[in-house]
DNA sequence: GAACTAAGTTACTAAATGGTAACTACATTT
DNA sequence: AAATGTAGTTACCATTTAGTAACTTAGTTC
């Protein structure tokens, strides 16, 4: 039986692929886990770093100020002493919450079907 | 202005993070693109380099063995001559599409807000 | 018989990534 | 006065990751 040569090509996720776009966003460790504690509600750095867990200062610092040159988040110094800053959700960054929120399913949908 | 000490948390996202359960499954430079690929249809290891374009084929190996040992992925050696293979996905493998398209919506969210 | 296609494998290298630990400065609480 | 909380920074290291290039086996087309 002789192989077939197939010419049909797929066309691609179409140019500069919107799929590499939004990843090169909320791509890299705790990155989505982020995302996902700033759409419940704005987070300060300590309280961020507490709902991580494990996550190093270091870290956390790198990924905050990407999301933020990425206008996905805004960082906002409140005038209480010792200062505090409040991380939140831009407008740009809320448009990220449906792909979050889909991952977030599929996981449950996975888990569920781990189990079985 | 003295601190506020915030107590409330927030509710981490549940245990076992789903997040992280299907980001340990589409994570990794080359994975989204393969499924999104195979979600449109069934394709062999050198159609999918060619619609890749730059990956390399360790790589592809590399994804293509994960993808299939997560389930996600099925791999299925025809009776052709030279012997082809295609990989197409799972039914579990299928689960995963949401999560892609989501991700591919957004991008095209992004990208329009980008422009204006 | 030479070149090509299919589906990879292997060895090596370079770069990116994430983690650890220690440190800063200032203010407030105990 | 000491400890704690706030928001990080810095230097260093180990690992992971991805990429390059060359090679394989076997059949097929030119």
């Amino acid at each position: 039986m002789a192989v077939v040569r197939r010419k049909n090509r797929v066309a691609p996720p179409p140019e500069k692929c919107p799929l590499t776009e939004c990843l090169s966003i909320i791509g890299g460790a705790w990155t989505p886990n982020i995302i996902w504690y700033l759409s419940v509600q704005p987070r300060r750095f300590s309280e961020l770093k507490n709902d991580l867990g494990s996550i190093s200062p270091k870290v956390l610092t790198e990924r905050l100020k990407r999301l933020e040159a990425d206008g996905v988040v805004l960082r906002e110094v409140k005038p209480t002493s010792p200062p505090t800053v409040e991380y939140s959700l831009t407008e740009l960054g809320n448009e990220l919450k449906p792909a979050i929120e889909a991952i977030v399913n599929v996981g449950h949908r996975l888990k569920a079907l781990k189990q079985q």
